[in-house]
RNA sequence: GAUUCCGUAGCUCAGCUGGUAGAGCAUCUGACUUUUAAUCAGAGGGUCCCAGGUUCGAACCCUGGCGGAAUCACCA
């Protein structure tokens, strides 16, 4: 048993005087009526509130429940602050306004920082010009046992701020409610998924679910989580990709779908990336990438204007507009722009010798697809902040994409940077099973190589192929990052509600293999 | 995986060139029926991340480990 702290003992003989009154910490409903915000938004004073005889012409009476934040007693009567799901709200509780007894026997002494209540009562509006809630029942809905952070506020003065990111992490439940800008953000990001899959509903587009577990991983070039299933005594991975189950579905004669789900990574975690990540993938039947590209300029236009209500943002300084239409630039000239080099049509060999003169590190096992990458990664990704279409890709980087309609060694492929980043990419996808399958064994060769993320022949989708996949729009885009960038956060840790972080030691669990005799007394708390 | 920085009370932090710990808020006791970082008076609370080492003596110096952050590498 973990020794408790002089706070969670207190808190605990509290609860045992509590129930030695017969009243129930943990009680089961109360009827919500009302919101903080509703209330501090509906507040009239020309009707609602009182005269000195304490009448008022239309009494606002409300029913709110939350989670009290502060407690300034004063004697016979005290201020709490309740924070509820839409924000804080004083309440004025005076000994002999509520049921009697329980100010004296209950509120002051064994309600704390931290404990959920119902109230109901009337609002207000006090000396000092604050909207509260006149509580006329106050009753206990949870009692909390471990102290909350106190976080203070002065004249926009934040004191005692929880910044502990470790902390904010592991306890996001805690992060969530001291930090409110933490619950708007989780809130944004509802919104964006929701305003995708609106605009995509609307567009007629189905939504489907594809397999997590999958016998060949495939879609992306990464590595993937194996698993095990025990009945069929097979491996399974974790897909990386939605994109070869979705190109299915298109062959069966869906002409437009879509998924938003996990994809799964077994690379490193950074700032940038957590094993698991939420994709949004649409295909869109006998369209190419330049439809698509109009298409992503219009999504994502709506979703900032569904967050913002206008099409911009600003994020690390730089204010970013996603009004239409953004920029679009070929691969190869975005970095003749940028480095002068002219790279198409270039062997491997002077491309590395290009590589070299820009001082990057180039090996003998890149090809000539990764050494424009690398160029372009260095010298033209991170200068990008407005939205930006780069476009036509070399082939060895997109075995899934098809070639160029005009354009030698390069396919019909586009990503969009935005504030230095990838938020998507997208392509005409590849539906010729031939050129297809000479690329899996591209990709097969390159694994021979060494490379642990180049894909593997998938029979089964070739099989599909080969029964005809019409022209095919495919997109991907990284909902974090879409985030991230849509509400101004610089760690995907801040868009995801727990993210992946090394395993703690639980607390109390450090010498939990000795024995312990004092387990097998009996705990009674419950006389007092 | 590499490098740098960080880890002290429930929270935020201070702790000088090594002399075994302090503040504010929170908590506890008392006062106070319109306060708002409420106020006033008093009190308690710490395996200084862990394990070794150096030293008469370590929160502080050294070594190793654990955890976090940033940068890099890989990628979305």
């Amino acid at each position: 048993m973990r020794e408790f702290t002089e706070q969670e003992q207190q808190r605990r003989e509290g609860r045992a005087a509590i129930e030695a009154q017969d009243i129930n910490p943990y009680p089961y409903s109360w009827d919500v009526t009302d919101y903080a915000q509703s209330v501090l938004d509906r507040f009239d004073d020309a009707i609602h509130q009182p005269d000195e005889s304490g009448v008022s012409k239309e009494p606002f009476t409300v029913s709110i429940a939350g989670r009290i934040m502060k407690k300034r007693v004063m004697g016979k009567a005290s201020f709490i602050d309740i924070l509820d799901s839409s924000g804080t709200i004083q309440v004025y509780v005076a000994r002999d306004s509520i049921q009697e007894g329980y100010y004296n026997g209950v509120f002051k002494k064994l309600l704390d920082i931290g404990d959920i209540v119902g109230i109901e009562g009337y609002v207000f509006r006090t000396k000092t010009e604050h909207v509260s809630v006149h509580a006329t029942r106050l009753v206990l809905l949870a009692k909390a046992l471990r102290p909350i952070p106190i976080v203070k506020e002065k004249e926009g003065v934040v004191y005692n701020e929880v910044t502990d990111k470790e902390f904010r992490y592991r306890q996001r439940y805690v992060d969530l409610f001291v930090n409110p800008e933490v619950r708007k953000t989780f809130v944004l990001r509802a919104k964006l998924v929701s305003a995708l899959r609106s605009f995509l509903d609307e567009k007629g587009y189905l939504e489907v679910e594809t397999p997590v577990l999958q016998p060949i991983y495939g879609g992306a070039s990464a590595r993937p989580f194996t698993t095990h299933h025990n009945a069929l005594d097979m491996e399974l991975y974790l897909r990386i990709a939605d994109e070869l189950y979705l190109k299915r579905l298109i062959v069966g004669g869906f002409e437009g779908v879509y998924e938003i789900s996990k994809d799964f990574r077994n690379e490193g975690l950074s700032r940038f990336h957590n094993p698991e990540f939420t994709m949004m993938e649409l295909y869109v039947a006998y369209k190419d990438y330049d439809w698509m590209m109009d298409l992503v300029e219009e999504m994502v236009e709506v979703v900032a204007m569904s967050l913002h209500g206008e099409a911009k943002v600003n994020v690390g300084g730089n204010e970013i507009s996603f009004k239409r239409p953004w920029k679009r630039i070929p691969l190869l000239d975005a970095i003749k722009e940028k480095t002068g080099y002219d790279l198409f049509g270039k062997s491997r060999d002077e491309l590395a010798e290009i590589g070299k003169a820009l001082k990057l590190e180039i090996d003998s096992t890149m090809g000539s697809g990764k050494i424009i990458d690398e160029i372009f990664g260095e010298f033209v990704e991170p200068n990008l902040i407005q939205p930006t279409f780069i476009t036509d890709y070399p082939v060895e980087l997109s075995p899934l994409a098809k070639r160029h309609r005009d354009k030698e060694g390069l396919v019909e492929r586009f990503e969009v940077i935005c504030n230095g980043k990838e938020i998507c990419n997208a392509f005409s996808e590849l539906n010729d099973p031939e050129d297809q399958r000479a690329r899996f064994e591209d990709q097969v060769r390159l694994k021979d190589k060494g490379d642990d993320e180049a894909m593997a022949i998938d029979e089964d989708y070739l099989r599909a192929l080969e029964y005809g996949m019409p022209p095919t729009a495919g997109l991907g885009v990284g909902i974090d990052r879409l985030t991230m960038l849509m509400t101004g956060q610089d760690s995907i840790r801040d868009v995801i509600l727990f993210p992946l972080l090394r395993p703690e030691v639980a607390e109390g669990t450090e010498d939990s293999d000795t024995e312990d005799s004092s387990e097998a007394e009996p705990v009674t708390s419950q006389e007092a």
